[in-house]
DNA sequence: CTTGACCTTACAGGCGGCTGGAAGGTTAAG
DNA sequence: CTTAACCTTCCAGCCGCCTGTAAGGTCAAG
């Protein structure tokens, strides 16, 4: 019985049930069954297509762009030149994100080398955080969400 | 003479000059000098700045983030083990995150290889896109913007 | 047969990140 | 001296993406 209800989808996927309803809403999802009740039925198919959405999302896609690979996907149609030398392009632009991303890698490893240390070099007893060892908590808290990489462990729902 | 006011700043860097005002704003850029005139002067360091930001963001930080990441890079603090943990954290995400991305280009190398095949495949006169050339041309535009991969071409002055 | 967790709709509100417009001052060219 | 392109501040509004709230229906346990 690989039907079900709104609530187990969210919890598969890690979006809230509000967010399931939107992106029903918006046509990321296609309507569902429903129950005789009016409870929408989800099945496999679309924790599979959320799963989508989401590496989508985390990749920085907006629900627009989404939607419209969806449903060129769906209709399989035979594709033009014209899209093709798009997908050229869009390769490129993969590509270059990538870079930019490793490049970003390198540097975060390259600090945090320098970090360590930095550490090891400090006497034993300073091994405390000037940061937020001395009052500016606040600050090292944002500290902590600065390299939260937006969308960060799928499934941590953001209301909780 | 490296002082240019904001309108260069802004053709340098590729954000418009109310973006620029609005980073003054929300903290992104410290307050510049000011000609007599009471026009902000920048200088080279201000292109890097947003630089910076511009790539951050093209990584998908939030505002808030990279003026925290900034803000942290200037007072250059001792990193107390904690803020070393997270940057351990973070090397693991941005890993994951490249993880995706190159199984994403490679779905779409896929695709174009599989779209290529297909077009060979088809009669001379066919050569034609199905979605495009039949008056669906909207969706056609939809699926070209598909991809858009946000915030792209940078220096692309989205309103522009 | 009630309680509480779940579901439904509809519509308002909020936050991040700009963006537009009004009203006005400055500067360089013709 | 005027024109046009630039700059200034301030404040309102918009878009994307949810999120909260109200008012109510359903279902399984006790």
């Amino acid at each position: 019985m690989p039907k079900m209800k709104i609530g187990e989808l969210a919890q598969r996927t890690g979006f809230s049930t509000k967010t399931i309803r939107y992106y029903e809403q918006v046509g990321l999802l296609a309507a569902p069954a429903r129950s005789d009740s009016g409870y929408r039925l989800y099945g496999p198919e679309d924790v599979e297509r959320l799963d989508f959405v989401d590496k989508a999302k985390r990749l920085g896609f907006s629900l627009d762009d989404i939607r419209d690979v969806l449903l060129l996907h769906e209709q399989q149609e035979a594709p033009c030149v014209h899209v093709l030398a798009l997908l050229e392009q869009k390769l490129k632009q993969v590509d270059g994100v990538l870079k930019d991303l490793r490049s970003f890698r390198r540097g975060l490893a390259e600090l945090h080398d320098e970090a360590t240390q930095r550490l090891e070099q400090m006497p034993e007893g300073a091994r405390v955080c000037g940061i937020i060892e001395q009052g500016v908590h606040a600050k090292g808290e944002a500290a902590l969400a600065w390299l939260e990489f937006r969308r960060p462990g799928k499934r941590a729902q953001r209301g909780a």
